[in-house]
This record gives structure tokens, C-alpha cells and sequence, in this order.
DNA sequence: GTCTATAATTCGATAGAC
DNA sequence: GTCTATCGAATTATAGAC
């Protein structure tokens, strides 16, 4: 069984970045300052990922590919349950993926929180990279939303999810500290608060 | 009259720094660049502020003064009107004066929204002196939400202003991008904001 | 004083040996 | 896959003409 081995490089390059991006931003990070504290060579970088651009968009993905999938996992359960879903359903839908994803994960959970918090404040063209991974949820949340609320505009529940996102970073990246809404990362935890932010936000979405 | 001259240093250093905070964080900001762009000795910094964190102290804190009087102001006119006030106008004082003046500054404005975004995101001994700055005003809105909705706990009460202010801060840093909520910086564009944004929130306030 | 030319540094990116 | 060596662009600093 010859499985070739995966080298740790790759993933410790990712370890590195997430956590200097998270700290310092898209612009203040080097890639020669990630291969110091990771201990490899610069030339690694652009082998295993081509680019800075694409470092960061590696970072991003490995964050959100399973997010997002468990999001629409959610969202296919929850449309097979009723058609179109209560608010609340496709709320909850929508947060319990992330909050549990960046909880389970102890010091670089909060790192990740951080780091997704960080993308919201990059320039424009950074944002853009973190927004394109997430499109695709996005996309299908509003799509079942808008069958959800037939009255409102599709801009109006696109700048009502994107506050909604606003919030449940906010939820993520305060994870912990004291007087935090999310405390502890049991599955109750998590469900408490999930059930906290669907009251807070579902009517707003009616509005 | 030998009235000294105020030296327009220590505003120059207040600008660059408002700016390069924004756009690279705390950490990733030297103070060697900031004397660099503002054109002054690196002892001028020291001998204004004291420290970097003190100079991070002092461009929010002329950030928040303005907009925390003109909240408070905003405040005690509503209490004026009725006491308790309706959560509506307790959310509409909150909301207007940083919205107001975050956009009526052109470029340093869309800084300041930028840089109160990264506040946010820091780590926490920077995220605290932010915080701190803003704090009295959040007290007063505290207590005043406190009487408006007496079923609530502090504590509930505490992580929703939270969540308004994370709402707040997305909708000014993503002001004047297309599809954005906020367009315009004339007084009708702010209003028509924030009576969405009061009809987003109010009733999660109260659930 | 102001402007231009250029030297020095930093950074992302690439080629080629091993 | 990893390394050394180096390129080209962008930025910063300095020198010198006017």
C-alpha cells in the first residue's frame, strides 16, 4: 500500500495563514512572514497554491466547503419537510453550520471566527474572494426566502441576509469571552443560541 | 497675545493613523509609517500620545465623541417626549448620529466606517480600548432599554445592543457599494435607513 | 522650495537543480 | 516536493538640477 503521503507543508502553510491573516489582514501579511513561522520554503507556497490571492482563497475554502454544505444539507431537509419552510426553519438552517463548525475547533476556531470577521473589513477585491465561496448557500438561502416571503423584493432580503450574516459573525467571533451570548460548544449550547437568533432576527426578516 | 500655535502635527499623525489602521489593522501598521505618510519625527508620536496604543486610543476616540454626544442628546430628547420611550425611538436615537456622521465625510468617512469595522475584529486588548470609548453611551442605552422592556434580563438586553451595533457597523462599512443599503449621505437617504433598519430590529428587541 | 532621477528595499512570482 | 537563485513590480529614500 504505497498510499503516497500527504506532507504536512500544505496544511501547515494553511495553519500559518489563517492565523496571520486573521491577525494582521490580506495586506499587512507576508507570504515571507507565513513561511518563517510555518518553517518552509517560499517557493512551497506558489507550488502547493500558485499565489497570495489564492492562499487566501485556499484559507477561505477550507473554512467554508463544509459549512456550506452542511447549510444546504439543512436546507434540503427542511424544504422536504414543507414547502416553501417557516423563516424560522430556513434561519436556522442558515446558522447552525457555522456556529457549530467554529466551535468545535478550540484555539484555531476562534482564529477561523476571527479570520472570517477580518474578510468583511478587507478591500474590496479580498472581500470578493470570501464572498464567492459562500455564494453559492447565499444564493439558495434567498432563493427559498424569497418563495418564503413572496412580498419582498429580492433586494431587500438580500441586504436582510446580509445583516443576518453580520450578526451571526458577530455571534462567532465573540465566542467564549465573558458575557458572550455563546458560551460552552455542547450541541445544547449551540441550539440555544441558534434558537436565540432565530427569535431575534425572523420577524425583522418579515418586516 | 502669545496664544502657542497648535501644531498641526498631532492632527496630521491622528489622520494618517485613522487610515492605516483602517486599511491594515493594529498590528499591521508600523508606527515608522505612519510618521512616514504624516511627515513627522517618530518622537512626535511618543511625546502627543504617549504609545501606539494610545494613539489607537485617541482616533477612536475622535471618532466617538461626536457620535456619542449626539446619541445621548438624541436620547434625552426621546426620554423627553415619553419615559419610557418606545423601543422604535430609542433605536432611532442610537442609530442616526453614527450613520450621520460616518457619511457625511467623503473618503476619511468611509475610513472611519472601515476602521470601526476593524475595531471589531482586533484582537481583544485593542477591541477593549474601542470599547471603552463607546461604553457610556451603550450604558445609558442599557438603562434606558432596561425600563422600555422590563421582562428582559440585563444580560439579554446586553447581547442584543451587541447585535444592533454589529448591524450598524455592517451597513457603514458597506455604504456606497452597489446593492448596498445605504446610498446616498443626504439627510433622506440616513432616514429611510434607519427606519428599515429600526423595523429590522425592533422586533427582535422585544422578542 | 520644488521637481526629477535614481538607488535601495521589499515583496510576489518563477526557473531550474536536486 | 523542496531548495537556491533571481526576476520584475512597487514602494521608499536620497541626491542633485533648477
Amino acid at each position: 500500500m504505497n498510499t503516497p503521503i500527504q506532507s504536512n507543508t500544505k496544511e501547515q502553510i494553511l495553519n500559518v495563514a489563517e492565523r496571520l491573516f486573521a491577525e494582521r489582514g490580506f495586506a499587512g501579511t507576508s507570504l515571507r512572514s507565513v513561511i518563517g513561522e510555518a518553517g518552509v520554503n517560499l517557493a512551497a507556497v506558489h507550488y502547493h497554491f500558485g499565489s497570495k490571492e489564492e492562499l487566501f482563497r485556499a484559507v477561505v475554502s477550507r473554512i467554508a466547503k463544509p459549512v456550506v454544505a452542511a447549510q444546504l444539507e439543512r436546507l434540503a431537509h427542511c424544504q422536504a419537510n414543507s414547502e416553501p419552510p417557516s423563516v424560522e426553519a430556513i434561519l436556522e438552517a442558515f446558522l447552525t453550520p457555522p456556529l457549530k463548525v467554529i466551535c468545535s475547533g478550540g484555539e484555531p476556531g476562534i482564529n477561523r471566527a476571527q479570520f472570517l470577521g477580518r474578510c468583511r473589513t478587507e478591500p474590496d477585491s479580498i472581500q470578493t474572494i470570501a464572498q464567492q465561496e459562500f455564494e453559492a448557500s447565499e444564493q439558495s438561502f434567498l432563493d427559498v426566502l424569497q418563495r418564503s416571503l413572496p412580498d419582498q423584493s429580492r433586494t431587500e432580503l438580500s441586504w436582510k441576509l446580509d445583516l443576518v450574516i453580520a450578526v451571526l459573525i458577530r455571534v462567532a467571533t465573540e465566542a467564549g469571552k465573558p458575557n458572550a451570548l455563546l458560551q460552552g460548544n455542547s450541541p445544547e449550547d449551540i441550539h440555544l443560541v441558534v434558537s436565540r437568533l432565530v427569535r431575534f432576527l425572523a420577524s425583522g426578516m418579515r418586516a
